[in-house]
DNA sequence: CAAAAAGTAAACTGTACAGTGTAGTTTACT
DNA sequence: AGTAAACTACACTGTACAGTTTACTTTTTG
């Protein structure tokens, strides 16, 4: 491998570390360049500047971030689909990258205003969920005319959960027991306004 | 009004702008101290630091920010009062006071670990809608075993919509034909769950 | 193997800003 | 009027950091 990709991995690699343990502004190109065992004139040669090579390490971290797609199955339970469907969910949001990543992004959302869109602009859509209630909606299991509205409801009443309180920091996601229990009822919710009984 | 207090308020006003419109770090002392048409030093002789004069504006940007309670009523219906509070919840939630306000303390709370607790300790908590929840509930007109639980779903189904998007700046709040639309639906399927039907 | 490309260390520039020190002035109270 | 507290202007210290320059070395490539 060439010496100069070589370096350029590294410099990502080192950067990702920084910004994700002490946020962008905290963290100097000194020392990205040190953490990368790298000069500091070969950082800009990679990067033209601070701004670009946090670009390039968000686009790196949210390709990451795919939760596995569940198949909308014909035959098993709705509430059985849904709850592992959630259960993938609160596994990703609550991940440390994952986390750690949003707060990262966030923060410089607020102070370079368009940055947001100019990464999610490089990375794909993840509509896992929203396939999943427009088969269910198709086959007749679920009674949902707005899909958007459906997918809504249901990603809300788990980040609101498990999620933005983290991301916030006030308190931590439920675990074990009570996780279980609050999805199991937040599902039973669910389906009985969208599962078609009738 | 003596001197010494005209002043203070002046540096709290000039910082709430300053904060509310830029930032805790984009805002230097100096801008303070300009805005508020004082000298520098007059701010230090007040507030020890910057991180101190940040806490006192926070302090009193959420002491602001209180929806009107919503007392439960038993002859009126569920629905109607649910959609009350919900469009009460929404117009704090999306006030631009309110959202700039959040913003800044989030971006704070991360790079001070501790002071969204400290900021919190010192207002009082609204408990509104739980209070509303549990009245319903004593009355036999809810079925909620769990006040905290439901009290968590309204609340996470109405800020997944109308607060998070605009806080985290993308997108904005639903209005109009639509904003009631979702709210309908919402508390559709709430009442579709914790309604007593039985 | 020689030129071009990429890397290195270290000193340097320029700027921004928190916080302090000082000497002199204004205000409030007795 | 006299005094203490609070204010002002402004220069100053110290630090942090983005980005550049320079003089030199190593790696890649034709």
């Amino acid at each position: 491998m060439k010496l100069s990709t070589q370096k350029r991995t590294a410099i990502l690699q080192a950067a990702k570390e920084a910004f994700l343990s002490q946020g962008f502004r905290s963290t100097s190109m000194d020392q990205v360049a040190e953490l990368a065992q790298v000069s500091k004139r070969t950082v800009y040669n990679h990067f033209e500047n601070k701004e670009a090579l946090f670009r390039a390490v968000s686009v790196g971290l949210c390709a990451q971030a795919k939760t596995l797609p569940v198949i909308y199955c014909p035959h098993a339970s709705l509430h059985e689909q849904l709850l592992e469907i959630a259960h993938q969910e609160v596994k990703v949001l609550t991940s440390k990258p994952y986390v750690a990543a949003f707060r990262a992004l966030l923060v410089e959302s607020f102070e370079l205003p368009g940055i947001a869109e100019q990464i999610a602009s490089e990375i794909p859509d993840d509509d896992s969920l929203k396939d999943w209630i427009t088969a269910a909606a198709k086959d007749g299991q679920l009674n949902c005319p707005d899909t958007k509205q459906a997918t809504t409801h249901f990603y809300t009443l788990i980040k609101g959960v498990f999620f933005w309180p983290v991301i916030i920091g006030f308190g931590t996601a439920p675990k074990g027991k009570e996780r279980q229990r609050y999805l199991e009822n937040t599902i039973a919710m669910f389906l009985g306004y969208y599962s078609a009984k009738d």
